[in-house]
DNA sequence: TATACAATTGCAAACGTTTGCAATTATATA
DNA sequence: TATATAATTGCAAACGTTTGCAATTGTATA
């Protein structure tokens, strides 16, 4: 069912019906009313793929992201929600496994003429550079995460430094001199920031900045690293977390060996994702709005496709220092 | 950039553009060389939108899916994966609003042509239910968590009945008789089956099953209906929640009251989320297998896209009781 | 060299819309 | 009634591909 036989039942001509489908002036009121109850009656759509052909835009946004992390949700959320409101399609990929498989998928999305891409990942391969900046030059991008130097990607990134210079500030204030930081993949670019500020921090109050150990940000991962490190020394009284999911599992590690939070060791994490406010005890952590920052990348991205033009090249989103019950 | 202007760098038709782009015979091997050479050079991808009209095939497949529960990172992955092995291109919809806006987004996949429609839930609103059965005479459509009786709508559920049958047994044989349950919302097709066994198991025992109470699903109100019924009611010994979640943030409640898990009271999830098992204590409960749910899921529906029938009417995934910590 | 056949290439229709313009019809004015 | 104007309607091109068929070219055989 299209058009034509729309038209055809009502004996015009699709023009016609297409003018009444879009509410467009230019038909007779009663001729009007008659077509549409016909539409009505067959349950008629129009097919979008020919309008999109005419009209070379697809109104569907392409958005990649790792599916790893717990907050991707909340994130995704807000993607969505904007895109509705803006009447924009997503078209989601997950970048979680193989760089060739990623680099597929950016072109796929090209090859299906997606209108923008929103590219959520501080992972960045040389290849994958290359691919993003050629796709840029023929579809507007927006980095989430991640700034791409010499080039002119947009995009919206946390003040990962800040952030857990902040946190390990209190921590040291808090008395703290034995500590394990347990960072993210060193592929990744703001995992490899939220290191830098704690070993400045460290540094720069004379603290030995040594016991730092690589994780996946995964809850094994924090689980065993903590359970390891915390079992040979022992007078580790803290412990910095790249992400909340790594320092669940290293307060369950810490529990498992008959410690106790916050009293013989303190646990901070960063992301505060949900869950952080319900596990005992109430996990401190560095918040990052995560809804907020879906939002505006969103937002940007859209508002570069409708005006060819980025106004704005960086938007940095705040962060937020959250005490709880597992530090002191 | 087109086929076209290809062709007249070239000095070819668009024909012999498109047979070797889709590696077609019929075109001298050095011509082929050359015109591929072009291609490369000028990074030229070709529209596939304008392929899917000519094809009456978007290669796309639409989701709807409610982005709120922790396991739907889980699902979204192997639906992702899938697809992705298929070539088939994923567009998502959060049907977590009003019934409106998921009427429009479901419309609005349909017009969008989308090869099918993966839909996630067990809400379904009457007007929600006929715009499905609608939209399953033009396009296959998949339901999961969720069977719509008098419909040819092919599904893959839980058995959530037995499921949950399973753990209240567990409770009961571990000698529980005052046992609290935390159901889902009343409008879950799911949430309702779980509750059901509870009750039928209580019954069947001679337990009193007077002891229930409606959550949303959240962390929150887990959290907040243990606290306030255990408070009122401090014989309770067990508590089963719907969704670990639930459990999650009732444990919580638990320990704010200073009693103890499993020894004071016990507790049991649904689910089997990655945290369950990075709680302490681990969370006892119902295992879904989430990632498997996804994944016949999608291979279901693209199976009938690819063969425009279905084998299968009705996919029964299995569950497991996962005994942790939290019980005893 | 003429003929048959295979390999190569291009033409043009089709997919389902939108839209500027021309054609037709209805209505108002002189 | 003739004319000017406004409202309604349809025609046809365009979007970027694919593909059956016809046309052309090249090659092998008689």
């Amino acid at each position: 069912m299209n058009m034509k036989d729309i038209a055809v039942k009502c004996g015009v001509s699709v023009s016609t019906v297409s003018r009444v489908i879009n509410r467009k002036p230019g038909v007779n009121p009663k001729m009007r009313e008659q077509i549409q109850k016909i539409i009505d009656e067959n349950g008629f759509r129009p097919n979008q793929i020919a309008k999109n052909l005419l009209s070379s835009k697809s109104e569907n946004i392409g958005v990649v992201l790792p599916m790893v992390h717990s907050y991707f949700t909340k994130r995704i959320m807000a993607v969505t929600e904007v895109c509705q409101k803006n009447n924009y399609g997503v078209m989601m990929v997950n970048n979680y496994y193989s760089q060739k498989n990623i680099l597929n998928s950016i072109y796929s999305l090209y090859e299906k003429r997606v209108d923008g891409i929103l590219y959520f990942e501080s992972i960045c391969g040389k290849e994958q550079t290359a691919a993003l900046k050629e796709i840029n030059k023929k579809i507007p991008i927006v980095l989430v995460d991640q700034e791409l130097p010499e080039s002119e990607i947009p995009c919206v990134v946390q003040d990962n430094y800040n952030g857990s210079r902040k946190a390990t500030e209190y921590l040291i204030e808090k008395g703290h001199r034995k500590l394990l930081y347990i960072s993210g993949p060193s592929y990744d670019w703001g995992a490899n920031l939220r290191k830098k500020a704690f070993t400045d921090v460290l540094k720069k109050n004379g603290i030995d900045s040594s016991c730092i150990r690589e994780g996946k940000f995964s809850l094994n991962s924090g689980y065993k690293i903590a359970k390891e490190v915390i079992q040979e020394n022992n007078d580790i009284t803290a412990v910095f977390c790249a992400n909340d999911d790594m320092a669940i599992g290293a307060i369950a590690a810490i529990k498992d060996l008959n410690l106790n939070i916050p009293e013989d060791i303190s646990v901070i994490g960063f992301d505060d994702i949900d869950m952080a406010n319900y596990i005992k005890p109430r996990l401190s952590t560095v918040r990052q709005d995560h809804y907020g920052i879906g939002e505006k990348a969103t937002e940007l991205l859209i508002d570069i496709i409708k005006n060819k033009k980025a106004k704005i090249k960086k938007i940095y989103m705040d962060y937020e220092l959250i005490i709880r019950e597992s530090t002191n």
